[in-house]
DNA sequence: TTTGACAATGGAAACGTTTCCAGATATACT
DNA sequence: AGTATATCTGGAAACGTTTCCATTGTCAAA
């Protein structure tokens, strides 16, 4: 039997479509006895609407995209998660989109742009090229557009964190600890596409570290800061080099948790003991932290996916974004566990 | 300006409707010359079928749908991974269902189904109950469906592994290197949702370790056997009281690597040596494994989400699914790194 | 030249909603 | 009773494709 349609329900409730159509977007305009009748006839049919109907005659799609570029990432994981879960709550479905190349990108968004396919779009953790925004903001595509952890210089909302203050506060906590000499071990800008992207939170942290080094009048030895793949494996090579050092720090910051995690495993391969003959502190405050007892600078990953889906979601049904969502600074705090 | 139609193109390249339509989808039925022309027309107005339009007139959504309990399982996370890059080879969107009430499992199947948002649908990691699935299978649901890691008992095509072989295979790793005194750190089945669910692989993992244990003609000793929540944190606390036995075992088995994540921990935090006091094995081989240096048993986690994305497609072309790719067995491999 | 077969093309109908307008009915007021 | 107003309802048009059928043009064989 055919999947029953809007006219079946009509029918079967002796009313016209237009009647049913008003009930199921609970128009106030029905009549109760009417919006009865319609309920049951629903339910007796097992009725749900179409979609694609839906979406063609009345331009919403109930759909928001995201868009990213590295699906692994365990950071891009817990927003992602964020945005699901209120998306769920409010019956919007979320379709992934990933980017591979950024050569895609430009395509990628005027495609999903003109299918129509989503009502509104989460940049997440991206990495468009700054004039890749403003291209977009010229070229005027329709798209309620939010990114999450980037900051599009005020072409389109935003959600993000000072990644500066950040490692600034990092180090300054590892300074009221007693440490003098500090080291670093963080992501080097290699590949075309990370470059391209601008991907920048550990360039930044980083300045944020040496800020707070001068301030301190700490010294800023560059053998101490090492410069590698965003992976565990990596940053554990980059700490073993930095601790076999004659001259070593007695603590060092991680750009992200992961290369922290990396760097806790390198302390035990040289036989040394974490809180006391090296600290560690990492940046992200990814859930495995918790359990790795890292301390680690938290900056609400979790709660910026949520934030950035309800903000399109507010986006969609008021018309626009409210002034203050424009530009919104998540809470940095560091959160102090064994490791540091 | 409006986004143009494809009537728009039509008009532009001199041709009917029909003609553009069939250029846009391959169609042989068009001679060269003005295949050229249509392409030219589109190239040049910047046009993109709407998929909705299309949706709606062909059946057709270029879209797979994924359904998943918890999204935050980096095995999941994997796994979502090679779906998403078949999809994305193809040109299939994804769009992510999660679950979060096993009560809700019904009807949003049904939903997906009614509203035709996805023509075909990977439930994946999941969990409904079997009798879901029979409910399903006699519901008549049209909608294409593939299992990974996850056995529907034949109502539906699924990708799986043998997780009493697993739990087997690590135990007899741990045997033939020595090891009399084996425990293990599992997953207790507690919240309503995972128990209707269907949450058994850490159970059958557990099975197959009591195999080899009897046929090592080992002890089982219930002592060493703890099961908690499925995070480090507690299989950490299920460690630390097992290692704290006045007979405690030489190794441990955990049934997830983030479980084993925790064991490690543990160890440390007692003082103890990873492989020389206590040995660890873990399950399943997520990308972090690797950079922990954790013996585990490699389940091809990514590779299970691509065969589940190409299966479907495959599905989706031909009409069927081949009779190899109904009951899909994934080899596992014992990965030895340092822990074990 | 005629016929038949076949390739290429145009365009109407159909897909299942929402929206808008017109009509019907009920209510309130004079 | 008559009129104005408000509420409720029915149904046609529109959304942008695909598909199918009819038509035209071309070529080969008779």
């Amino acid at each position: 039997m055919r999947t029953p349609t809007i006219r079946d329900v009509a029918q079967r409730a002796g009313v016209g479509v237009g009647t049913v159509s008003r009930v199921i977007n609970g128009s106030p305009q029905v009549a109760d006895g009417t919006r009865q009748k319609v309920l049951e006839a629903i339910a007796e049919l097992g009725f749900s609407p179409n979609k694609a109907a839906r979406q063609l005659s009345g331009g919403k799609t109930s759909t928001i995209g995201v868009i990213t570029p590295f699906l692994t990432y365990p950071s891009f994981v817990e927003r992602l998660a964020g945005i699901q879960d209120v998306l769920d709550h409010h019956d919007y479905d979320l379709v992934l989109y990933s980017i591979r190349h950024p050569q895609q990108t430009q395509r990628k968004l005027r495609d999903i742009g003109a299918q129509v396919a989503v009502d509104g779009l989460i940049v997440l953790s991206f990495l468009l090229q700054t004039f890749t925004y403003e291209e977009l903001h010229r070229m005027n595509l329709k798209l309620p557009l939010i990114a999450v952890d980037h900051d599009p210089e005020d072409y389109y909302p935003h959600i993000f964190i000072d990644n500066v203050a950040g490692g600034r506060m990092a180090t300054e906590y590892l300074i009221r600890k007693g440490h003098r000499k500090i080291g670093f071990v963080g992501h080097v800008i290699e590949s075309a596409f990370e470059n391209e992207a601008g991907f920048t939170s550990s360039e930044r942290r980083f300045e944020g570290m040496k800020q707070a080094l001068r301030q301190a009048g700490l010294p800023v030895n560059d053998q101490w800061f090492r410069f590698g793949a965003p992976n565990e494996y990596s940053a554990s090579e980059q700490a073993i080099h930095i601790l076999s050092l004659a001259d070593r720090p007695t603590a060092i910051f991680a750009a992200y948790d992961t290369l922290a995690f990396g760097v806790q495993a390198a302390i035990g391969t040289l036989g040394m003991k974490c809180p006391d003959d090296v600290a560690v502190i990492g940046f992200d405050d990814v859930k495995a932290a918790s359990y790795m007892r890292l301390t680690t600078v938290n900056q609400q990953l979790f709660h910026s996916g949520e934030l950035g889906a309800q903000y399109i979601l507010e986006r969609l049904k008021t018309g626009s974004f409210k002034p203050d969502h424009w530009h919104v600074e998540l809470a940095l705090t560091v959160v102090e566990r064994i490791t540091a």
